[in-house]
DNA sequence: ATGAAAGCGCTAACAA
DNA sequence: TTGTTAGCGCTTTCAT
């Protein structure tokens, strides 16, 4: 029936000092076995709980974890989010989410607010800071990992799949599934993955002697993707590419969507389509889309590993900058070189 | 360069007492502009910023809410993440993650443990509690409530569609599209969503003559709901169903794939599917799918409405069971009643 | 309107 | 190993 039970309360059920107490709740302290048995009944008896934001004020540590995230239709951040929160629980830590809508402005007012919460470390998903904002979080001691997003200079480290390598690699196998009119469809211009997936595609195209036959801008949005598949393939056949690579796997079910069913072609008998991510969709039979995997669950290891290191090393741990491979899955929506035999993911 | 600014470094460097700093930063306190103008002058030079925690300690509001989530792989839960997460933002609070592992016996630690960081209120997603636990927050008097799962007695509110009217809009639906021979894959049969969608679909069929032709159980899994499709039509033509209701969307993607792909049937052809939810690949020309649709926002402005009513006036607040009407969203994966005019929504 | 003083529940020296 | 004593940074009486 009691609202509210303190270690104090406990200690005099116990007979013991309130110190007693919190030391049998923290881990490495040094107790008899006697006294950890008469706390232990008591605070069972009493349904004690230490307060974790007491503990916090005068530790310093309050095992709470900031992140940032700015969008979540787009099925990899959920599935990243769910690993994310599910390996920091297994550590004692726990996540304070913060939603930073698309205004530039808001970010800076998000990362004060979660500062306010007196979080151990912040990871920002698809997030970029401005390095005046590093700044605040490092003079604040709190370590900071960009998760899919790669931002150099700072003192801030990052977790990316290897977005150059991943772009390069779909070039190479378009050009040798012997397509000649390689078309993409970009993301966002701001963000680093879009940034580095083109130049890797570029550059594998122009490794085997090719260049972008058009482009288009989707925004990493669907409808923008729709609009911009249009543009693209609304064409005289001549005209038309005969492979795209759609920055990631959420725009390209849509670019699929309006090539089939908007202007009737078909895939990939008329055109290929690649994306990047492999969120779950891009299994599903109606889609059986060929792309390159974003690994989230070794991505979210990296991403804690570095974040505890640094948190429970303060200062000591270097900056990193963790780049992780994509492997290729080769599914049903591009078609495949000829000795390269299709694998359904 | 300082690294943790308080407000009493504040105070002296704005020559008031410490006092005074706070009552600057608390909303309604009794201050002079003159000393709201040393203060504030005073606070952004240091860059100070009060600390959420301390002040949680001594007001006994947190500001945090707890989620507890299971899975986030069904789309529905992400979106309502987004959403609820802005929402409260909006009006100061802040949402603490917790998975809970499917495990029974885990949620009681799940909560505990959400306890432990004094959180003024709790979310749970498609999650029971036990009657046992409940109380606990009860007497805690943190104020819970049930987001997308009825639970009856205990003092717990909760907002939910109306799945019984659904279910039975549904089947009303079929019936007139038809259809003879109308199938049921069910959810997780522990959910009160699949019990009531299943309850108010047989009683629809019922009204109208009807009776289920089929069941299979798909426990809101896609792996699961694919078998369950596969043994339910892999069968005689004669003892096919013309119509599923699959209890949700998630599942009925993997039913249409399944029925498509792997039986080679047409949609709506062959079998008319229908599904729960309306998340955003239903719309998807792929799937075109007709569903209920669950208003994830409406259920979140009255999740939030009810918990801060809850948090604001203690004590005094009812429980509520707050229950949201599904439109039905009609779109090609099943066979229109004559009179009926698709509307590609 | 303002300052002094008393804690919120806990951990971390410091003695003993 | 244990108890005593300071605070962590803040809000909130209580005087003034």
């Amino acid at each position: 029936m009691a609202e509210k039970v303190t270690s104090l309360q406990v200690a005099e059920h116990a007979g013991v000092s309130q110190s007693a107490v919190s030391r049998v709740f923290t881990p490495g302290a040094s107790v008899s076995q006697k006294t950890v048995d008469k706390v232990r009944a008591a605070a069972t008896k009493l349904g004690y709980r230490p307060n974790v934001l007491a503990r916090a004020m005068v530790s310093g540590k309050s095992r709470i974890i900031g992140l940032v995230v700015a969008y979540l239709d787009n099925h990899f951040y959920p599935e990243a989010l769910e690993i994310l929160s599910n390996a920091l629980q297994e550590r004692g830590y726990h996540v304070l989410v913060f939603m930073a809508s698309q205004t530039a402005g808001n970010i800076d007012d998000v990362v004060e607010e979660i500062l306010d919460y007196q979080v151990d470390g912040i990871v920002t998903a698809s997030v970029a800071m401005s390095s005046n904002l590093s700044q605040r979080c490092l003079q604040a001691q709190v370590p900071v990992v960009h998760f899919n997003r790669f931002q150099d200079g700072d003192g801030v480290s990052s977790v990316t799949s290897d977005n150059y390598q991943g772009g390069r690699e779909l070039a190479d196998f378009l050009v040798a599934g012997g397509h000649e009119k390689i078309a993409y469809i970009a993301g966002w211009e701001g963000a680093s993955t879009q940034r580095d997936r083109e130049a890797g595609f570029r550059a594998g195209l122009a490794e085997r002697g090719h260049a972008l036959f058009a482009r288009e801008v989707g925004e990493f949005d669907a409808d923008h993707a729709r609009a911009a598949a249009h543009a693209m393939f609304n064409v005289p056949a001549h005209d038309r590419p005969d492979a795209v690579f759609v920055a990631n796997d959420h725009m390209a079910f849509a670019v699929m969507d309006e090539l089939r069913f908007g202007l009737n072609l078909k895939i990939p008998d008329d055109v290929s389509v690649v994306g990047f991510d492999d969120v779950p969709p891009a299994a599903w039979r109606a889609y059986d889309l060929t792309t390159m995997r974003q690994k989230a669950n070794l991505m979210v290891a990296e991403t804690v590993e570095t974040l505890l290191t640094h948190i429970e090393t303060p200062g000591a741990a270097a900056t990193r900058k963790v780049s992780i491979a994509t492997p290729l899955i080769v599914r049903g929506s591009a078609r495949v070189p000829p000795n390269l035999p299709a694998d359904k993911g």
